[in-house]
Order: C-alpha cells, then structure tokens, then sequence
DNA sequence: GCGACAG
DNA sequence: ATCTTGTCGC
C-alpha cells in the first residue's frame, strides 16, 4: 500500500477533521476585509414582498447545525413558508468568526432556497451586521456571498461603545448600529447589505409585535429548537420544510 | 498581562 | 449557542 492509502482505510481524519485543520484566522480575517469591502450601505430593493428570518441551533453535543428560514408576508406578518437544512459544524466559535461557523448550514439552506425560488426581498440573520471588528458580521457576510439584502439583528453587542439608543464605532465614532427597544428587551440593529441603517430600523420595530425578538428572527428561533429533536435523526445535508403549523404555542 | 468577547 | 434549578410575573 502506498503512502496515501485510500479513503476507505484513511486514518488522516474526515472532512470536518480536515476543514478544521486548514483553518485559521489569519485567513478568516482576509477573507472578511475582502468581503467587507463588498457590503452596499443603502437601500438595494424598492419594496419587501417576504421577509425572511434565519437562526441556527445545534445538537447537544454541537456535532450538527440546523438553519431555519422562515419566510414571512411583511404586509400582513403571517408566516408563509420555513425551511431547514443541516450540516455539519467543523469550527468552534470564535467572537469575530461566527460566520465561518455558522455558513455551512446558512449556505445550503439558502442556495436551496434561490435554487426553488424561495429566496424573500430581505433577510433578518441572528447576529450583527457591520457592528463587527472587520465589518463584516455573519449578517453581512451572508448578504454579500448571496448578493440579498440582509439585516443584523444581535442580542449583544460585540465591538463598539453605546451611547443611548446607538453603538458608534471605538476609533471613528461613526454609528455603526442602533438600539431598539420593547418594553425590557433590546437587540442591536445593524447593516448586513443592501440596506439603509434608517430602514433596517424600520423594519424592526415594524416586525417586533411580541417576545424578545421581532417575528422573522423568533419564528426561525423557534422552529430551530423544534427541529434540534430531529437532529440524531438527521444526516447532514438535509433539507426540508418545516412541518410545524402552530406559529406561537 | 488583563478584560472583552455576536452565536 | 447549550445545560440547568429555581424564581418572578402575567
């Protein structure tokens, strides 16, 4: 047998052993300048027929990611279609690094989504947008790599000093994201692409009707902890919809 | 060296 | 994010 063996007996790992290997943040952070320099900061659509909403959650032993995307009319806030996919997560969480992370469920679901033509006008992610050491949050990043206007909705603040309702930048002091508040709960709202700070805004505090998340986010958060059941059950790479018709029990 | 640190 | 026990409020 020669030095490379096979990939039936190969003993130099599998895949995700092998992606986590090739790995580092050297890289990572080239990657996100590179795409930073791509996001749009103002409008890049006229009018939103379907919003969606993307979260992510994991088996309990963080082996498997499942992403959601939940796809809602933004005239009348009812739920239209959700979607699910799952993959693999090879890479630990890294403050900064969430994306890198968090894409391979995001990806897939979401080039099935444009593949079936499902894809909605905007899409509020999970995470920040520019409020990001490198300016490109997970929000962002999925906005550009997709080329759809996104918005980052965080539940905590990663880079930046508050100052009322807005996060400014440590070095510029330029705004990078604003606080929305209802009643005791607040996320922080950001640019991902293709969308003005000002409207991003908008279209959170229109969307944010109950809970501790406006409704595209907590639709999909919810789903995701449904499906987390059907995780052991699941081979990575699936994709399919979301067979719970309650919206909020 | 010491804190801060999306999900 | 995930796990987990107890507590507060509608």
């Amino acid at each position: 047998m020669g030095s490379r063996g096979n990939i039936q007996s190969s003993n130099l790992g599998d895949v995700c052993d092998r992606i986590r290997l090739r790995f580092n943040s050297r890289k990572a952070f080239h990657a996100q300048r590179l795409l930073a320099g791509k996001v749009v900061l103002d409008n890049g659509f006229t009018t939103i027929e379907k919003i969606g909403g993307l979260d992510l959650a994991y088996s309990r032993d963080r082996s498997l990611g499942v992403a959601v995307l939940a796809l809602i009319d933004f005239q009348t806030l009812e739920l239209d279609k959700c979607y699910y996919s799952v993959a693999r997560t090879c890479i630990p969480y890294i403050p900064g690094l969430l994306a890198f992370r968090e894409m391979p469920p995001a990806s897939l679901l979401l080039s099935r989504a444009r593949k079936l033509g499902f894809m909605p006008s905007i899409i509020m992610v999970d995470g920040h947008g520019i409020a990001h050491p490198r300016k490109l949050g997970i929000a962002s990043h999925i906005g550009v790599v997709f080329d759809i206007p996104t918005i980052g909705v965080a539940k905590k603040r990663l880079v930046g000093i508050e100052q009322g309702d807005m996060v400014v930048d440590n070095e510029t002091g330029k705004v990078i994201a604003r606080i929305v508040r209802r009643g005791k709960k607040k996320v922080y709202v950001s640019i991902g692409h293709k969308v003005s700070l000002a409207t991003a805004v908008e279209i959170v505090e229109k969307t944010w009707i109950t809970g501790r998340l406006p409704l595209p986010t907590l639709v999909a958060d919810r789903y995701t902890k449904r499906l987390k059941e059907i995780l052991s059950r699941v081979e990575p790479g699936e994709f399919g919809e979301c067979r719970y018709n309650r919206l909020l029990e």
